[in-house]
DNA sequence: CTTGGGACCTGGCTGC
DNA sequence: TGCAGCCAGGTCCCAA
């Protein structure tokens, strides 16, 4: 599942490779991934504009481009971003032509994928909130901002408009690095408790894009190759195998409708 | 404002 | 063997 650090590590190896390329043609073969415009104008727009930047925002990738638009992308569950892959794909979504001859190719095993061609970012991630690798998310700054919310921590970690890019998997990971129950209220969180959550965010994150992303489901770079954060997980996607820590049998709960996995043992509520 | 539940979407897996 | 139903989860929408 594409969550901060997929997406990062996307960003950085796809932009060498497309950066000062120019769009030839885009054929959209599922128009329900195009948020915004309509297709045909979708289509004519992009077409050739060249490739300026590549940024991430939150779990969004942003294509800056020559003219006044921007390209958006979200992978959501399933999508992936492949460049010139040597097999056919029968979730192909969209395809970028680009002028070195090169597809960019959009699949989607889910359909859940969104694209759009703005004037204004800040229309699709304007309400996102600070960014964890960014000098401004401090303990102190979550500290402030956990005080107004009662809901379980596992459910304020998911929200993007109070924390930008965590997803499930990074949520457990970080709740059990720092030894937190995911029912905990956050606003019941000690200083103590929230210093030790700051710094599992930052590790779990840095640690995962070191690895170049978690391949869980369908998660692919964009040569076709597997990222490998997941084989240092210690609780995601783990329900019933041992805590690396205490041997305890990893437990599940359904928090807001998603698997939280933790170790019972070492993060007691 | 925060919160929590359902919907979207497909495919792999499980159990009858 | 077939098939119903669960599970995976990022985000939007709506109701309380």
């Amino acid at each position: 599942m594409p969550e901060l650090p997929e997406v990062e590590t996307i960003k950085n190896e796809l932009s060498p490779q497309i950066i000062g390329r120019r769009f030839t043609g885009i054929t959209v073969c599922d128009a329900k991934l195009v948020r915004q415009p309509s297709v045909e104008e979708f289509r004519q727009k992009l077409t050739g504009e060249k490739i300026i930047s590549l940024k991430r925002r939150g779990k969004y990738l942003i294509f800056h481009l020559s003219g006044t638009t921007m390209l958006i992308i979200h992978l959501k569950m399933a999508g992936a971003l492949l460049l010139n892959p040597e097999q056919a794909n029968h979730h192909t979504r969209v395809i970028f032509h680009l002028d070195n001859g090169s597809q960019l190719i959009f699949t989607d095993r889910r359909r859940l994928g969104a694209i759009w061609l703005v004037e204004n970012e800040l229309t699709i991630t304007g309400k996102l909130g600070p960014e964890p690798l960014t000098p401004e998310f401090t303990a102190e700054s979550l500290a402030k901002r956990l005080q107004s919310h009662k809901a379980p921590i596992k459910a304020v970690l998911l929200d993007q408009a109070f924390i930008a890019g965590i997803g499930n998997m990074y949520a457990d990971e970080a709740l059990f690095a720092a030894r937190i129950h995911p029912l905990r209220k956050a606003n019941s969180l000690s200083s103590q408790e929230i210093r030790s959550l700051h710094k599992a965010i930052v590790d779990v994150l840095r640690s995962a894009i070191d690895s170049r992303g978690a391949s869980v489901d369908t998660y692919k770079l964009p040569d076709g190759e597997l990222g490998t954060a997941h084989s240092n997980f210690s609780v995601a996607h783990r329900g019933g195998k041992l805590c690396p820590i205490c041997g305890t049998s990893i437990q599940r709960l359904a928090i807001r409708n998603r698997g939280s996995y933790f170790c019972p043992n070492c993060q007691k509520l």
